[in-house]
DNA sequence: TCGATTTGTCTAATACACTAGACAACTAAT
DNA sequence: ATTAGTTGTCTAGTGTATTAGACAAATCGA
């Protein structure tokens, strides 16, 4: 049984549009406040009715990126994409700074549970052995901007999530139990849709795409100390390397 | 069953099955041989029709990620996605040796034309200086892996097109104009849906995700020689920093 | 061989996606 | 005030996505 000559993929025509619109917005080539093409122009660009055009901008419109006025055309309301550099030392809070006015980490949920082999592998430690796992929201001037689990040792950081909760700040935490300085050992960078969670915790359309970031932080003696596994909204933020 | 707002966000339930079933394979949670659990029991875990959950994996057998046998289950059939290590010395090539057994790059297209502001910021040139242009696809073990676009300084590399044609290599030119080393400057990481160009070269299923990466690559002295914007299916690649 | 399990095929009903055309409401320039 | 151009709304028809149920065909172990 052939899938025949599906040309949409499961990906509905409106969204592909909104897609491509968007990325025109994010990605620059629309600033804040340009007009966008006529939506008989835009069903013409992407050989679609007008109708089909309409939901697009509809959703984007929900979204706070583009806003239509009547009689007059249809407006680019924001925003460009926030970059966030990685590299040997990387800091999240130290490499939006500036991007953002505010930026909030919500501590969603934290439990010690046993390795798996992967937690494991990426901490060298046991697969079992004891780590701290820790849930969290980051949100950037009222907008979500990542979703992240991180496990770390149990053994180093029995008492990481009280320390997360007052502090904030992953650097300070770290600070706190005396490690100074610490380096990123690898960063595993994936692509692929959100789920039914990650899309209400980050407040997207279903079916958004999302930046998948694995990463491995290492102490100045090469210890594993954290594994966190993030995930951005590629529509808001790019990962410089 | 009113269906009280639009849970889809446009991606068809079929794909997002599909997607998920094909991040555990690549993702290394079902290993080659594996059997999936029975129609039965994923129409279940995913909340949806024996049917839909069908015409997901029937999506994959065609992809060649799985196959079923009646009676019997259905099996995975390959393959871990290969991983592009990004780093300051960079080589495409080299970072993907051991990981397939072949690995072909194919010229698209090759011309001189003049930068726009985009190029000219990232190779540091004035707007509107001469570059060249070469479009190029790569493939490994008969998969294509990724699709490139790579705009160098025409006063630096006046026959790229002729040399990247007899020597493969991008390294390989770079050293034949007198260039041993060079290092990657930058790297900015998005993610986006394929259009129907690439879906096409890439041989990809319509609507299926892209990593995208615009890479900035320096000689010894700091001056920029190329500047790509390369795309790689995310459920083939995954880019290590 | 039998029975349980699993994939393959068929029919049918409902909701959504997309197209098509027409016209109303609003804006800006002439 | 008129007109051309734009977004907003309505009706309607066709194909796809999804659900539902039933049964056939193949596999495997008891």
């Amino acid at each position: 049984m052939t899938v025949s000559k599906d040309v949409s993929g499961g990906v509905a025509l409106w969204r592909r549009i909104a897609d491509a619109i968007r990325l025109d917005i994010v990605g620059g080539k629309l600033a804040s406040g340009d007009r966008l093409p006529t939506e008989a122009f835009l069903a013409e660009r992407f050989s679609a009715n007008r109708h089909t055009v309409r939901r697009a901008l509809a959703v984007l419109a929900e979204e706070g990126v583009v806003g239509a006025e009547q009689g007059r055309g249809t407006f680019v309301r924001s925003a460009r994409r926030l970059s966030y550099p990685i590299g040997r030392r990387t800091r999240f809070r130290e490499g939006l700074k500036g991007q953002a006015a505010s930026l909030v980490s919500q501590g969603l949920s934290h439990r010690i549970e046993n390795a798996t082999a992967a937690v494991a592998a990426a901490l060298g430690l046991k697969p079992g052995a004891k780590v701290v796992r820790t849930e969290s929201l980051s949100i950037a001037d009222g907008r979500p901007i990542s979703r992240s689990t991180t496990w770390l040792p149990y053994r180093l950081f029995p008492d990481f999530a009280e320390r997360i909760a007052r502090l904030q700040s992953t650097t300070a935490v770290f600070a706190s139990y005396g490690i100074a300085d610490y380096a990123r050992a690898s960063t595993r960078i994936s692509a692929r849709h959100a789920d039914v969670e990650e899309t209400k915790l980050l407040g997207l359309a279903p079916g958004a795409i999302l930046l998948v970031s694995e990463a491995v932080d290492v102490d100045s003696e090469a210890i594993p100390i954290s594994y966190a596994l993030s995930r951005f909204p590629a529509e808001r933020m790019e990962l410089v390397v």
